[in-house]
DNA sequence: CTGTATCCGTCGCGATACTG
DNA sequence: CAGTATCGCGACGGATACAG
């Protein structure tokens, strides 16, 4: 049965793993439910320690991931407003995860630097000089 | 000193560990690194094994992998030309991480999914109703 | 405070054609 | 086989203004 995605495969591109893997590695998810692992957050904490983030793609990107099953949306129903996001279990399983690859690029960046270094002065002629 | 990265956080948007988290999380990367892993590959072959890659991302993005030294290109030299790519050290310690990913998409893309459904039927008058 | 709506420029990326 | 070059569209996402 070619609907029977139990072995999942996300080097097929019609697998619905690939959409779950591209959401879950979009690039504000990977800082978005990490820092969330710490413990529930509000709106503008967000936007505060999510470095480069803006308004409408933090909203854009939290509602995919409640929409998703990976976050809950708790309103106080307050005034002036007091809204939370809180990691769901299954949002805590995606956290460790993504957080590894935090950690990695964390860890390795220096060594991404100078491999370009390398890479950009072997040949001054092709590529991508990072001069102008 | 604002320039010591030696403490690097991918929550700061200027820190350089952001670019390399973004380059090592890029749609193609997350398939492409994890997949070297089995061994060196041609360019054929990565053609037809990673599903829905074009010619023109596959090389762009193994171009960028390699400048940044987690692939290394080995070109034959010969007629018909035989050119494969395999992980550097640095490559494979990434591809650990990432694989770890796409096990997880693969592993929980049905929860997704699920609760895809339960909120797209939550609220059928606002959102993405999945249907046209 | 927590969003939503609209405008609009950038560029990611597929399609296609050509080369050694 | 293993690419490079070019065109063109569609979306991604920032800036701004407005709202409960």
């Amino acid at each position: 049965m070619e609907n029977d995605h139990s072995n999942a495969s996300v080097y097929s591109a019609s697998c619905p793993s690939r959409a779950a893997l591209e959401l879950v590695s979009s690039k504000w998810s990977l800082l978005i439910v990490p820092f969330l692992a710490a413990g529930p957050a509000r709106n503008s904490e967000l936007l505060r320690r999510i470095g480069g983030v803006s308004q409408k793609m933090l909203t854009q990107t939290l509602r995919e991931l409640q929409r998703n099953g990976l976050v809950e949306r708790i309103d106080y129903q307050t005034v002036p407003p007091h809204v939370e996001y809180r990691l769901s279990p299954l949002g805590h399983s995606l956290s460790q995860t993504l957080a590894v690859v935090d950690r990695w690029a964390e860890t390795h960046h220096a060594d991404l630097t100078q491999a370009q270094q390398r890479f950009d002065a072997a040949d001054g002629h092709a590529g991508h000089p990072g001069g102008k």
